[in-house]
DNA sequence: TGTCATACTTAGCAATGTGCAT
DNA sequence: ATGCACATTGCTAAGTATGACA
């Protein structure tokens, strides 16, 4: 690791590594001495064709060895060979490299094992050593040190009003400039010569998944295609050649872009540590910022690359060119006492500089396809996120002792003669009970249809879907954020909403009301606004908005989902993994709660299905030995018990092919013998494949009569196996559309999780992944008896 | 009273990383 | 050791909240 720090345009970061008080760190096996004394001079920016091997000298003979093709197909022929070459090469050092390190690490395990006497009598003898040496640490681990070492909820806060008093910060990072490739797109069957940007607008498209989630869906990609070829025609100029989308073949340029992900695939462990080693340049430079005097993390310090814009849903701008900004487009925001971050562009400068104290943010620019501003904002783990997310959930807690009076609020008001009044009531009891968002307008043209609570409309609901008498059952359909299906069967009538005077007969009759008369397209709450909404909402608790009743109802879920596993009797005597799981599945209902959906992909369909058909395997191999078990208890026809085939010469055979094909792959020498030894390679493979499975579908057979016994302790070892593989299907099944991230995240006080994990002895880093338990440092010190409740929400 | 601008939170997807079974 | 499934992270889109202003 190089340590030079000369290169941090930010001044004082240097000294602030350097006087970073030594946290204490969790123990760390003793360090190897270091291997790397020397290292040799590396260029100051490594370009990107350093990546690139350079070419063999060949060139001479290249015709003759290929006749019939074109320069270009030979160019293209060579490279590919070049690529396979270097992934050769790549992955024996991988090879090494992995056995060094393993061998390394036997000895080190070897040394603290056989030495710990030995060095704790040094220990002792060791006395007047002066100051200790701090460990040797890297850059990142002492900046990271340095952050943990400032625990902001017992510092100073800031001038009321004010985020901080000064911030140094060290500018946005921006990507490199475009460098031509030259290959060219066919327009109707001839090459276009393209400008740099036109050609890069051209990428873009052709580096489209056709099967992906916009060009995958025919809607979408028609409106995607559309803009595209707008946005790309006025690219190209009036009078351009080019005029429809469907006369364009980019599939040159899509190979070029697919050869060059190989190429970086291939590359060797010193260019991946010169990559790594610019990467780590970049982050230094810009990656962290000093705020009021402490090192703090940034969190999107890259600019956005241009590329096509990804709206989500059926978004009208999706595919329109997404454009490169320059420095001149971003304004800085840091203190005045301190030097500008130094723009990183060559001959560019930044837009404006401010020095606003009020807010977060260190950089803002305009993005060109909705004109919406972009911010670059200190990382989740600094002390303004964590700040804020604190204040939220404290927020959230305080609603404990108010939601009484809230409900009865609304109650009260569902039966209000005045429309507004009830529509304002009905609204609250939706946002309380189905969590959803308040919902504020948008602008169809401009963007996805998507609704929430304020924006609900007829069409969304239908009444008594499953046309039974007396129904108070609505189902509630419609996209929301993120265009994520809402599809829901309500019974107001059921107890869950009637009990405890939940009323929900009355919103059943309100909705009906919102509803007759008008037309489908018409908003349910007409008189309602989110702003007039969070107006009534902060009359009755100050601070109070609709957003807070997720946090709110998401938080006080988990404590009680847990306080309800907890009370199970056996609790006591589960492993951490199952506590973990019961962890989990009270998250889900959190997700379920908030609707937060993931989509499944195909290769996630597939193995469900291979589960499928495996259990279903196995329910008919118990069927069959049962029918065994029967026969050999009756002395019957012992000749009708199938026999297991034998596996030996299977094997043999696949053996044999893997063996052959690996021959084949080590003698190929001309580019056909290659193709028939990659080909051959993937038959043994499969071959090995049906092989697993034909010893699957024969796993219950023996290969001479069975005893009763054993076929009856086989079928009871089948039972065993069907169960859990069915569980575990249903499992699998019920929860792939459930996201538990996004809850843990946002909502759920991460106070709850790490109190659970305290009182059962649970390990905090299963229930939370690094980048959350640093997001959360603030809350890692409570009480194993910590409660979400009102008291909690006093503290500041 | 509604609209706009601003600033910040919440969100899913794709790429990447990790750990486990084979 | 390898390949796979699952978990985590990075990215950036899509929301909410709120105050100024017409």
């Amino acid at each position: 690791m190089d340590d030079s720090d000369d290169d941090i345009p930010i001044a004082s970061l240097t000294a602030k590594i350097a006087a970073a008080p030594v946290v204490k760190s969790e123990p760390k096996p003793p360090k190897s001495p270091s291997s790397t004394p020397a290292k040799p001079p590396t260029p100051s920016s490594p370009s990107a064709s350093a990546a690139i091997p350079k070419k063999i000298k060949k060139e001479a003979n290249l015709t003759d060895k290929y006749p019939g093709l074109t320069p270009d197909e030979i160019a293209y022929k060579e490279k590919l060979k070049e690529i396979k070459r270097f992934a050769k090469i790549e992955k024996q050092q991988k090879k090494e490299k992995k056995k060094a390190k393993k061998e390394k690490k036997r000895q080190r395990d070897d040394d603290f094992e056989s030495k710990p006497q030995k060095e704790k009598k040094v220990r002792t003898v060791k006395v007047d050593m002066g100051p200790k040496k701090a460990k040797a640490t890297d850059k990142t681990q002492r900046l990271a040190q340095a952050m943990k070492a400032f625990l902001w909820w017992n510092a100073e806060t800031p001038p009321e009003g004010q985020q901080w008093s000064t911030m140094e910060q060290g500018g946005i990072a921006f990507p490199e400039e475009y460098v031509p490739h030259g290959v060219k797109m066919l327009y109707d069957g001839k090459e276009i010569t393209l400008t740099g940007e036109q050609e890069e607008a051209a990428n873009f498209m052709a580096g489209m998944d056709k099967n992906g989630m916009h060009l995958g869906n025919p809607k979408t990609a028609k409106i995607f295609i559309n803009n595209f070829f707008t946005d790309f025609q006025a690219l190209l100029g009036k009078g351009h050649p080019v005029k429809t989308f469907s006369k364009c073949d980019f599939s040159r340029i899509a190979s070029h872009l697919e050869e060059q992900k190989m190429v970086k695939k291939a590359i060797t462990d010193s260019e991946r540590k010169m990559n790594k080693k610019a990467k780590d340049e970049i982050n230094f430079r810009h990656g962290y910022c000093i705020v009021d005097g402490h090192v703090e993390k940034v969190g999107n310090f890259n600019m956005e690359p241009p590329g096509t814009f990804r709206g989500r849903g059926e978004h009208p701008k999706m595919g329109k060119i997404k454009q490169r900004v320059l420095p001149e487009q971003v304004f800085m925001n840091f203190s005045v006492e301190n030097a500008p971050p130094i723009c990183p562009v060559p001959g560019h400068a930044w837009g404006e500089i401010r020095h606003d104290p009020c807010v977060q943010w260190l950089g803002n620019w305009k993005e060109n396809i909705n004109g919406q501003d972009k911010y670059m904002q200190l990382a989740a783990m600094s002390s303004f996120k964590g700040k804020s997310d604190r204040f939220k959930y404290n927020k959230a807690a305080r609603l404990c002792g108010n939601i009484e009076k809230i409900r009865r609020d609304y109650k009260k008001n569902l039966l209000a003669k005045e429309k507004g009044l009830r529509q304002l009531a009905t609204a609250m009891w939706v946002i309380d009970r189905l969590a959803l968002r308040v919902g504020g307008e948008k602008d169809t043209d401009e963007e996805a249809d998507t609704v929430g609570c304020c924006s609900l409309r007829v069409e969304h609901m239908t009444f008594n879907p499953s046309n039974e008498d007396d129904s108070l059952e609505v189902e509630l359909e419609f996209l929301g954020k993120d265009s994520m299906l809402f599809k829901q069967t309500i019974d107001f009538g059921s107890e869950l909403y009637t009990n405890n005077n939940g009323m929900g007969e009355q919103v059943y009759k309100n909705f009906k009301n919102f509803c007759t008369g008008k037309k489908k397209t018409d908003d349910i709450f007409e008189t309602l606004t989110p702003s007039a909404l969070n107006d009534h909402l902060k009359s009755l608790m100050t601070g109070l908005s609709a957003k807070v009743f997720r946090t709110y109802n998401a938080s006080v879920t988990l404590q009680d989902e847990l306080a309800k596993k907890e009370k199970v009797e056996n609790w006591n005597s589960l492993t951490v993994t199952q506590k973990v799981t019961n962890y989990n599945d009270a998250n889900r209902i959190v997700a379920i709660l908030c609707n937060h959906q993931r989509t499944v992909s195909k290769a996630q369909e597939n193995a469900l299905e291979s589960i499928q058909t495996k259990l279903n395997t196995l329910i008919e191999q118990k069927k069959v030995l049962k029918k065994m078990l029967k026969l050999i208890a009756k002395a019957g026809d012992l000749s009708m018990i199938p026999m297991k085939k034998s596996e030996a010469e299977m094997k043999k055979a696949v053996d044999a092919a893997l063996e052959n094909a690996k021959k084949m792959k080590e003698e190929a020498k001309t580019d056909e013998e290659k193709i028939a030894a990659t080909k051959a390679d993937a038959e043994a493979k499969q071959l090995r494949k049906d092989m697993g499975d034909s010893k699957f579908s024969q796993a219950h057979l023996w290969e001479s009569v069975p005893t009763e016994s054993q076929v009856a302790n086989k079928i009871s070892l089948w039972t065993g196996k069907i169960d859990r593989m069915s569980f575990d299907l249903k499992n699998k099944d019920d929860n792939k559309e459930v996201s538990l991230g996004t809850s843990k995240i946002n909502y759920m006080d991460p106070r709850a999780s790490v109190a659970f994990c305290k009182r059962n002895e649970v390990p905090i880093d299963r229930v939370f992944s690094r980048t959350l338990r640093d997001k959360f440092n603030w809350a890692m010190s409570v009480e194993p008896e910590w409660q979400f409740c009102y008291e909690i929400g006093l503290e500041d």
